[in-house]
DNA sequence: TCTCCATACTCAACAAATAAGTACACAAAA
DNA sequence: TTTTGTGTACTTATTTGTTGAGTATGGAGA
């Protein structure tokens, strides 16, 4: 057996959203991320990144490819999702994320492919709020142990006005992804 | 003459706030960061990374460093801030951030050297409170060109509201810095 | 014909980050 | 007294991340 988990996944099991629906190529992907509208607008990639992570993505079992011959065109490397990156997607598709710096971007990547899972929105948008919330009462627990006013303090009332807005936005998801698309 | 500009200085800069008082070594600086209050509250930096800062920044010429023998102890390398780094930080310390991601560490890290420096953290509240209100007029606009619900108007709404529970703090900031410490 | 853009991926180089190592002093525990 | 642990102070190797630039070809338009 080799050493099941190397590192933590991140945000890149996100690209394995596009090969949901068939077997697809970096450069098509790369085409769909620099549009600035859908996932492009909160996840920027440089080609020369995306193809590195496509390869970290091949090497870590979650995808495997082939090269498809395109004449006269350069020959496209096709990836296709292996059935444990399947789950990996789908486990990662469906976690609140642990952070609240990645709030903005992965929960945002999560949503971005979870519009039209019917329900699956709403559970998501659920367990973060309650992540959420427990973040709250931590950063107000801490910031009750410091001098009003004092440095200590600040920055936690920066952590909890920031935690509060995602809350509040998050009950904005809620009331844009009712049941359906 | 070398080329000038390298890359656009970070938040390292806040390392020269340290040498303000006068010299000091790596790893009385690690110390301090690495105490959870102060700025340790905002900045987590591991050991071999605040070398390799210094390192940097005295290529960069902001500082420069002898060798310090304390015997029986290891020697230190002790720094010392040049007059091009006095300048450099001085810049930086009264700079509001350019990018919303940057308030929560690299703004409170100024906060945190300008604590005591009468006035000067009430000046960049403002300035940096003006950023915000341009950061805001601009996302809101945005919105307003997606249509309301879908999925660029749910990301543009998450920035809005971040900014939003920015400026608010930043109020909370404005009075917790009346006018003197 | 010459330039520009689209297709599709590759590579070298630099920058950042981490774990681990070094080497000695001193103090407390076994 | 031997060992273990902790503090002082910095170094190094390795991995990972990121960027810019390069490659090679076809076709559209000036």
């Amino acid at each position: 057996m080799s050493p099941m988990v190397r590192r933590p996944p991140g945000i890149e099991l996100a690209l394995l959203g596009f090969l949901r629906a068939g077997p697809q190529h970096g450069y098509q992907i790369h085409q769909i991320l620099s549009s600035h509208d859908g996932l492009g607008l909160v996840w920027h990639l440089k080609q020369s990144q995306l193809y590195a992570l496509l390869t970290k993505l091949e090497k870590d079992g979650y995808i495997t490819s082939v090269l498809q011959n395109q004449e006269p065109y350069p020959p496209r490397r096709v990836f296709t999702l292996t059935s444990s990156g399947s789950k990996a997607y789908l486990g990662w598709l469906t976690s609140p994320v642990a952070l609240p710096r990645l709030v903005r971007q992965e929960f945002l990547a999560k949503l971005y492919f979870l519009r039209g899972e019917n329900g699956s929105a709403e559970l998501l948008i659920t367990r973060q709020r309650e992540i959420c919330q427990r973040w709250l009462d931590d950063f107000k627990r801490q910031a009750a142990q410091c001098a009003r006013g004092s440095y200590g303090w600040l920055t936690f009332q920066y952590r909890i006005g920031h935690i509060e807005s995602i809350i509040a936005w998050l009950e904005i998801c809620r009331q844009n992804f009712p049941e359906s698309r």
